[in-house]
DNA sequence: TCTTTGTTTTACCGATTAGTTATATAATGA
DNA sequence: TCATTATATAACTAATCGGTAAAACAAAGA
């Protein structure tokens, strides 16, 4: 499976997905990010290791624990999918970007 | 199942977001988006009902086609959650702020 | 009306998914 | 060494998914 489809698969589960925003604030335990729900351990572990073959976390050793680390390069990539559909906001980015080169050639000749 | 699940699920296909590319640049009919794939046509109509399920596309009547529409809410949706991640970014947003407020300001003096 | 074109629905199949329980592995600490 | 804690793996199951072929439906045109 392509990177972009296995983390949009990924991502489309709730579970995940509240892991992922855990995450989004600092670096968890797996039985931190697992301690939300009510699910067995091994859910949790499968979970994650769905978010890790996607790439969207790492996990490190720490004594006993595997602390997981939000990685956000596919989520970069998702973003750049993302841009496709942006019609309007480009056409505001347009906008921005006229704006930004009046203002500035503006100050050069000034 | 929540509606931002629906909308990754349908997008964590790749026929299905080719459909959606093409649909960024305008409508077109089911024979159409189909056209591009080694697929038989139920399983057109079968991704077709996925997007419109999620929200993602809608069909209007036209003679015997149904010609298919993007909708962009859904997308805006995954869009405001993608922003929960977006620590850095945020961060260059800040800093675009401020260059656009100082150019700004230094215009406004001279 | 009959045929053609465009699309949907139905019924089926094999693969994948999300969950379970039970078991194994790994590191710590008594 | 032995028990505890943290996590992973194995084996299984029910449900969902992506595909197919065959049939049905809908509108247009001869």
């Amino acid at each position: 499976m392509d990177p972009l489809s296995q983390t949009l698969a990924a991502l489309a589960d709730p579970t995940r997905r509240a892991m992922l925003l855990r995450l989004s604030h600092g670096d968890a335990t797996v039985g931190e990010l697992g301690a939300p729900f009510r699910l067995s351990q091994p859910a949790i572990s499968k979970h994650l290791k769905v978010l890790q073959t996607a790439g969207l976390i790492t996990r490190r050793k720490a004594a006993q624990t595997r602390p997981c680390h939000l990685e956000r390069a596919r989520l970069a990539d998702l973003d750049d999918f993302m841009q496709h559909f942006r019609a309007v906001t480009e056409g505001q980015l347009d906008q921005l970007a006229t704006y930004l080169a009046n203002i500035q050639s503006t100050g050069e000749t000034e």
